[in-house]
DNA sequence: ATAAATCCTGTAGTAACTACAGGTTCAAGC
DNA sequence: GCTTGAACCTGTAGTTACTACAGGATTTAT
């Protein structure tokens, strides 16, 4: 490993980030991530700038954020102008769709919750599952 | 429109239970919906049982289980060699995924939430999501 | 009776990866 | 200095859960 001035491989900047190495090259092709510098053998080699760059990312994806919603926050970092309020819009969107699967969510599981108490009933012929989910 | 005796054709049944259409002959395919009856002619026709599933299989897809999972909900329902046991048990199972599905999404509500507040002061030239998201 | 809407099949495209296959390069041990 | 073996290279194909054609047959409304 060339642990030079934060140079790094494909698979050492997938290890530090947490994004796998496959999904790395995958980003590259889509645009995500520039076409990088190359070692004489045609290895890539990335610096921190693209460690910091991929953890943005990979943040993104965890919190739901489609990649092209990513590529928009990055673009946006990049110009200078008027973006704050592009982003809180984007991210606000983004709040109230996580809210309102919450809150669906919650309801799943009462419901469920009820169900499982029903069923302790052993003599019961039918399930009531099914019957339950599908009200509505 | 044939509205005879509870029958649907394909484009009705995507309508009623909000499914599209093509996505009826998807599940289909794959085995979600069982192969229906034809008219003549050969058009698919669907009955209230099949309105009731497909509401069932559209509420879990909402609540982000997938198509193999719901499968197996549906199983529960089919099988009557399935004990009362047994079935409590995967819902039981299915109570946890639903309440872990919960867990993550409370997390992404704070972090959003936490991000827009900041995001408050909008004179700021330097977006502070961005910058709260390249941290770490 | 005819025209428009809907249906049929099969295939191909989408997002966001993931996993090969078949070959090259790098870095470490001897 | 040489030889391994791990990691890298490219390109393509598979995954999930749809979605969108193309090119034709059927159904329904007027």
């Amino acid at each position: 490993m060339p642990k030079l001035s934060g140079t790094y491989s494909r698979g050492q900047l997938a290890e530090v980030t947490g994004v796998k190495s496959e999904t790395v090259r995958y980003y590259e092709k889509c645009g995500l991530l520039a076409v990088t510098a190359r070692s004489a053998g045609g290895h890539r080699i990335y610096s921190e700038g693209h460690v910091k760059r991929l953890q943005f990312i990979r943040r993104c994806r965890e919190l739901g954020f489609s990649l092209g919603e990513i590529e928009g926050l990055l673009e946006l970092d990049s110009g200078e102008d008027k973006t704050c309020e592009q982003v809180r819009h984007t991210t606000a969107v983004h709040l109230k769709d996580v809210q309102e699967k919450i809150s669906d969510l919650k309801k799943m599981e009462a419901t469920l919750a009820v169900l499982i108490s029903q069923c302790d009933d052993l003599s019961s012929p039918i399930c009531p599952i099914i019957e339950a989910l599908s009200e509505n």
